[in-house]
DNA sequence: CCTGGAGTTGTCCTA
DNA sequence: TTAGGACAACTCCAG
C-alpha cells in the first residue's frame, strides 16, 4: 500500500488561488497538495490578530475553502510545533508557503525552515505579496533608504526591479487524503457580539470579491484618481487594502492590471499616482523589514522625549467619534461601524489624536490595529510614525491638520458627515463641520443642541494647535 | 569628503 | 477674495 507522498500548501497572508507562486511550485510537482491555515496566535506576541481583521479572515477562509473543493485544512496554535507534526503524520514530501515580513512571522518561519530541513523534507518559500523584495532595493552603499521618493524612484522604478508578471492558477489541483483539521467555528474569529454586521453589507471577502472591486476600480475611480482619493465623500478610492493585506489578490495582478490603462489618454498621470501607492504599501514593509522595532520605537530618537499627556476621558471621545469636530467623528464611526476609513480622514483623526489631543501615537496604532479590516502592521505603524513627525520621512511638526478646514475642503457639501453623523445631518454645509459657531436659531431647526445631543469641542483648536508647536519645539535641537 | 537640493497629503498671516 | 511666503531644522541622498 504505496502511497504517495503529498505536498504541504501552506496558505498565510495570501489566500487566493490566482497569481499564487508557493501553490503554482506544488502543483508542478504532480503529488497531491494538503492545503492548510494555522490560526497562530501564539507566536504573535503584541500583534495578535485584531477583532475586526478575525471577521475578515473568518470570511476569507470560508470563500478559499471553497475554491479548493472543502479541501483546506484549518488549524489553531503554535506553527512551530504544528506544522512539524503534521509533516510526519502525511509523510509530507516538500512545503511551500509565500513570504510573509512581520519580524515575529520572520522568525517564525525561520524557525520551522531550520527544524523541517532537518528532516528529509525539502521546504520552499516564495514571493506572493511584495512586489519589491525588501533586502533588493538599497541605495549604492547598500545601505537601506529612508525617504520614500528616492526608495520609489530610483529603488523600485529602476528597470531591474521591474515586478514580475502574474502567474496563472492551477488548472486542477489533486488533494492529498488526510484527517486533519478542525472545522471553521472552532477557530473562534467570531465575537459574540455583532458588532461586525453591518461590515457584512459593505464588504465581500474572499478572492472573488477582490478581483470584483479591482474591476470596478479600473472602470472608475482610477480615472480620476488624483482628485478623487482625497474625498471621502465620494467613491474614488481603491479600497483594495483588506483584500491586499489577506493576500486575496496581490499587488502584482493590481499593478499589472493598470498596465493597458496608461495609454489611454489622460491616464497616465493618473496610473502613476496609483502605483505610487502600492509604492507606500512596499515602502511600509520595506520599513519594518529594516526596522523591526517600527511598531513598538519612535524611528527618530529624540522623540523619546516627547511631552506626551496622559489623558484617557479624551482618549475615548476620539475612540467613540465624539470629540466634537465633525469629521473627525465621523471618521472614527465609519471606523467602528465599516472596518474601514477613508485615507483623508485617516490622516485627519490621526492629527488631531498626536497633535490636537497630544496623546501618543501608540494609543491611535492600537485602536487602529483593533478596528480596522485592512490593519496591518507594517501600513499601520509606519503611517502612525509619520503623522507623528516620529518616523522616517515624517511630516514636519508644524503640518497640523485644521479638522474644520479639511472638511471643507474634502467634503464641502457635508454628505460624509450626514453619513456617519446623523444628529448633524439637518445643518445646511456652511456650518456641518463648525456646529457650535452656528446661529442659534439654525441648530434649533436642524435639531442640533451643542453638549446635549452632539458633544461640544472636547479641546479648544487653537489653543490645541498652539499646545502641540510648543511641544514639538521643545525636543528640537535648538531647544 | 563635500555640497547642494529635496523631503506625500498644511495652516496662517499678510498684502 | 486670493496668492505668496513663513513656519525649523534636520537628515537623507546623489553627484
Amino acid at each position: 500500500m504505496d502511497k504517495v507522498r503529498p505536498t504541504i500548501v501552506w496558505f498565510r497572508q495570501d489566500l487566493r488561488l490566482s497569481d499564487n507562486p508557493a501553490l503554482v511550485a506544488a502543483a508542478e510537482l504532480g503529488t497531491p497538495i494538503l492545503p492548510i491555515y494555522i490560526l497562530d496566535d501564539e507566536n504573535a506576541g503584541d500583534w495578535k490578530m485584531g477583532g475586526a481583521s478575525r471577521w475578515w479572515l473568518h470570511q476569507s477562509l470560508e470563500s478559499l475553502n471553497k475554491s479548493l473543493d472543502g479541501q483546506l485544512r484549518l488549524l489553531r496554535g503554535d506553527a512551530a510545533k504544528l506544522l512539524p507534526a503534521i509533516v510526519d503524520q502525511v509523510n509530507a514530501t516538500q512545503v511551500v508557503w509565500n513570504r510573509c515580513y512581520e519580524p515575529w512571522r520572520i522568525a517564525r518561519d525561520r524557525r520551522i525552515m531550520a527544524k523541517l530541513r532537518e528532516g528529509d523534507v525539502s521546504v520552499r518559500s516564495h514571493n506572493g505579496s511584495l512586489l519589491f523584495e525588501p533586502q533588493s532595493i538599497t541605495k549604492a552603499d547598500g545601505t537601506p533608504y529612508k525617504v520614500f521618493t528616492p526608495f520609489y524612484r530610483n529603488g523600485c522604478l529602476s528597470p531591474e526591479h521591474e515586478p514580475r508578471p502574474t502567474v496563472a492558477s492551477p488548472s486542477a489541483l489533486e488533494f492529498a487524503d488526510a484527517n486533519i483539521g478542525i472545522p471553521l467555528a472552532k477557530l473562534e474569529l467570531l465575537s459574540k457580539v455583532a458588532w461586525y454586521r453591518q461590515m457584512a453589507e459593505q464588504w465581500s471577502p474572499g478572492e472573488k470579491g477582490a478581483r470584483a472591486r479591482l474591476q470596478d476600480f479600473l472602470e472608475i475611480g482610477i480615472r480620476n484618481y488624483k482628485e478623487g482619493r482625497n474625498r471621502p465623500d465620494k467613491a474614488f478610492c481603491s479600497r483594495l487594502s483588506p483584500h491586499l493585506h489577506f493576500g486575496e489578490i496581490s499587488p502584482h495582478q493590481v499593478w499589472n492590471a493598470t498596465e493597458p490603462l496608461q495609454d489611454q489618454p489622460g491616464l497616465h498621470a493618473e496610473v502613476d499616482h496609483f502605483r505610487s501607492e502600492l509604492g507606500w504599501r512596499e515602502f511600509s514593509h520595506y520599513l519594518l523589514y529594516h526596522w523591526p522595532q517600527l511598531p513598538e520605537d519612535n524611528l527618530q530618537k529624540k522623540f523619546d522625549r516627547f511631552p506626551w499627556r496622559e489623558d484617557a476621558a479624551a482618549l475615548r471621545t476620539w475612540q467613540r467619534g465624539e470629540t466634537g469636530y465633525p469629521i473627525v467623528d465621523a471618521g472614527m464611526r465609519e471606523l467602528w461601524r465599516t472596518g474601514f476609513m477613508h485615507n483623508r480622514v485617516r490622516m485627519i483623526v490621526a492629527s488631531f489624536l498626536v497633535k490636537n489631543l497630544l496623546l501618543h501615537w501608540h494609543h491611535g496604532e492600537a485602536w487602529f490595529w483593533d478596528t480596522l479590516v485592512d490593519a496591518d502592521l507594517a501600513n499601520n505603524s509606519a503611517s502612525w510614525q509619520w503623522v507623528s513627525g516620529s518616523g522616517a520621512d515624517a511630516a514636519p511638526y508644524f503640518r497640523i491638520f485644521n479638522p474644520v478646514l479639511q472638511g471643507q475642503k474634502f467634503d464641502p457639501e457635508g454628505d460624509y458627515v450626514r453619513m456617519y453623523v446623523p444628529e448633524l445631518a439637518g445643518l445646511p454645509k456652511k456650518y456641518i463641520h463648525n456646529p457650535w459657531e452656528a446661529p442659534a436659531s439654525m441648530l434649533q431647526e436642524a435639531g442640533v443642541s451643542i453638549g446635549e445631543n452632539y458633544p461640544r469641542p472636547v479641546v479648544d483648536r487653537a489653543d490645541s494647535r498652539d499646545r502641540a508647536l510648543a511641544a514639538f519645539k521643545s525636543i528640537s535641537a535648538a531647544a
